[in-house]
DNA sequence: GAAGACCTGCTA
DNA sequence: TAGCAGGTCTTC
């Protein structure tokens, strides 16, 4: 479920809540395929006594930074969240100094926590973070003319850009006024600027509103004080189906593209 | 490309 | 009860 938004406003909830600075005292596997490559045990042997000295994100990878040079690279995947209580679906629990607990939940079990020693070579697949520098128009349009594929799962790929997922494609097609299904190759300049400035603008909105979360259950984004975020308002196209579309009043279809649900303006984004 | 795997829980 | 879910990987 957390896109890049939500991976980023995990990041500065921790921060605030200063989890950097703090030692890890001891750990908890409660569900070991969480951790990669490691066994539970040796995982938790490598982390005891390291002290967390900084926390980033890198599209939907978050970075925990240790004092022993090692890092834990932490993928949220569908159900991933972080939150200072304990809860059901609580997989990981590191007890830090200070009597603070970090309780890692992720019901559907799909959430990934890696220890490597150079987060660069795990990290080196991801093409430009979206919302840093090195994602810019030119290198972007450079991308999309070099595959033959359709649009959405081409931004859904990490590999031409980090951070974008489901919700966030559909917005940024919205926005840019792109049928999804349209090739990439066959974008012309205008267009592929337009959905340059929407995938910027909807991330860096979605951020401000400390990202999304559709539905009220408990299976959905959770943010580390346990909110389900302010963008879900916001939301343009993703989950809308048979809603008026915003620009042009007509009903948004949802249909399939490469097997993730797909939500357009039927009218507003044509087909090529 | 597509389909299955990995998992659980909510909705229709 | 079947179908669906914000992600990614593997295997056709």
């Amino acid at each position: 479920m957390p896109e890049l938004p939500e991976v980023e406003t995990i990041a500065r909830q921790l921060r605030a809540r200063g989890i950097e600075g703090r030692k890890i005292r001891s750990v908890e596997v409660r569900w070991p395929k969480t951790v990669e490559p490691l066994s539970a045990e040796a995982f938790s042997r490598a982390l005891i006594g390291a002290t967390i000295t900084a926390i980033s994100r890198t599209g939907k990878w978050l970075v925990f930074s240790l004092s022993t040079g090692m890092s834990i690279l932490v993928h949220l995947r569908m159900s991933g969240s972080f939150s200072l209580e304990p809860g059901s679906h609580d997989r990981i629990v590191l007890t830090l100094s200070g009597g603070v607990a970090l309780h890692y939940r992720d019901t559907r079990k799909f959430g990934r926590w890696k220890l490597v020693a150079d987060p660069a070579v795990m990290l080196a697949g991801l093409g430009p973070d979206a919302l840093t520098e090195g994602f810019s128009l030119e290198g972007f349009k450079t991308a999309m003319r070099s595959h033959h594929r359709m649009v959405k799962p081409l931004l859904l790929d990490q590999s031409i850009v980090a951070g974008l997922g489901n919700i966030y494609v559909d917005e940024a097609l919205w926005e840019s006024q792109i049928h999804p299904e349209r090739r990439s190759d066959a974008l012309s300049d205008v267009e592929l600027a337009r959905l340059y400035r929407a995938i910027r603008h909807v991330l860096e909105t979605g951020v401000r509103n400390g990202g999304t979360s559709l539905g009220d259950g408990k299976t959905n984004y959770r943010d580390v004080e346990g909110q389900s975020g302010g963008h879900r308002e916001k939301v343009k196209a993703y989950g809308r189906t048979g809603q008026p579309c915003e620009r042009c009043g007509t009903a948004l279809a949802k249909t399939v593209v490469a097997q993730r649900g797909t939500h357009f303006c039927p009218v507003c984004q044509k087909p090529s």
